[in-house]
DNA sequence: GAACCCATTTATGTATACACTAATGAGACA
DNA sequence: TGTCTCATTAGTGTATACATAAATGGGTTC
């Protein structure tokens, strides 16, 4: 593989991880020999995070990595909302029932995968990938290339949102119905249906965002703790 | 101003206004030479050429000029309707009222802008002009970033759409009429007419350039001309 | 005559050297 | 003591050299 591939995405991995910390200064020479390699690949990494909105130019020299707050997240669902929804009607247009009908039966039984292993994987691996496996199922039946590619980089977004999301259990209880409740529409092809599904699933998950990012009572200092503002020199 | 800025822009001039033809292999040692400029900003333009979709990697080395299809613009049209539609909702709902009633009225009165000069300008730039004010006051009016940027990608390929579509004095009238609705929409602060408006905008577009690529009796040959699909050396 | 193999060449990926700009620091002067 | 200026430095932008892999062409062999 590139050098530059594997700088872009260990960058990116870092980034949605949150070890590279929102406001980080991107430093090509720092950047480059933390990854070892030269400045060379690694500009091109930066480019393409650049492009990405994970990084972005800070004061015409260097790049920074992007900030997440309460109304960056509310505008990413907007945008979320529009292409999502989209993609669930015309994948009600033009999907196949049948696959659509088996995930619908996936995530009506999927309270065994988010409650079975609750303690032993904190990230709900299983489920998520249920839910990729939908995602997955909606974009090819779209089969509409710049829908998918838009489509991505907002997931790419939001993988950085859900580290902030503290799903409890309860919560993805419910995103389970409401994800079948998606899958069924496209399966009995009624695309306002879909569409309106997932317009449910997007308002519910970004109110609930929300009330958790609001700093509940007890932890006051963590919310600034979660989204810094500030630049800061790499890891702090 | 930036060597690599240069490249991109002049490349992607060339691209958009078909210079560079759909299919052009994009050699870095040709192009950095004919552009007189080093590989390397060279390679950053490209990289973000390929970002844009303006390009893609071709067998894995080079990348080549991206093509445009029929399929490819109803494609380009449905994420275009989820991207325009939302926007218009969103500044029906938060835009400023006047604007909008101002840009109304300038769509109304189009006529003179289209009619005028039809033989003199035949780019139509000082209609087009109105067209993107009107975009620019949609963007600021809806304040989400995320979709003003993927709103900024999808008018960059429809750019190139422009190109073949061969617009013709009664449907530039027509569409005046279309935006003066959206604007009068926005301005009575009706997102769901805004968005309904938009909708049949974008439908009636669509429609006009299909009919348009169908190649019209008497001039079959240039459908293929219209669309290469081959790879070819440079500007053949 | 056709097919296969090897050499050459061409183009990309990477590293590094050089240039230039902007930030930083100290020192001098008011 | 504060501020202005200049030198230093750090970091990015660009050019170029080198390495490597893929395409091409010629030669040989079956």
């Amino acid at each position: 593989m590139r050098a530059s591939d594997r700088a872009y995405r260990a960058l990116r991995e870092d980034i949605v991880a949150g070890s590279l910390l929102p406001g980080t200064v991107l430093g090509e020479v720092e950047q480059s020999q933390r990854l070892g390699i030269s400045r060379t690949p690694l500009r091109e990494a930066l480019s393409r995070l650049t492009a990405d909105g994970l990084a972005a130019p800070h004061n015409g020299r260097g790049v920074v990595v992007t900030s997440i707050s309460p109304e960056t997240v509310t505008e990413l669902f907007e945008l979320r909302q529009a292409l999502e929804c989209k993609a669930a009607a015309l994948a009600a247009t033009r999907g196949d029932p049948g696959t659509f009908a088996g995930l619908r039966r996936d995530f009506e039984n999927a309270a065994d995968l988010i409650l079975q292993d609750a303690g032993t994987d904190p990230t709900r691996a299983g489920y998520y990938a249920l839910v990729a496996r939908l995602d997955e199922a909606i974009d090819a039946a779209a089969a509409n290339t710049y829908l998918t590619q838009a489509l991505a980089n907002v997931r790419l977004h939001l993988a950085r949102v859900r580290r902030l999301a503290k799903d409890n259990p309860e919560r993805l209880l419910a995103t389970a119905g409401e994800h079948a409740t998606i899958a069924a529409a496209i399966a009995v092809r009624d695309p306002a249906l879909a569409a309106a599904a997932t317009s449910v699933h997007l308002h519910k998950s970004l109110e609930h965002f929300l009330a958790a990012a609001a700093a509940p009572a007890g932890t006051p200092e963590r919310s600034t703790e979660k989204f810094p503002e500030r630049p800061r020199k790499d890891n702090p």
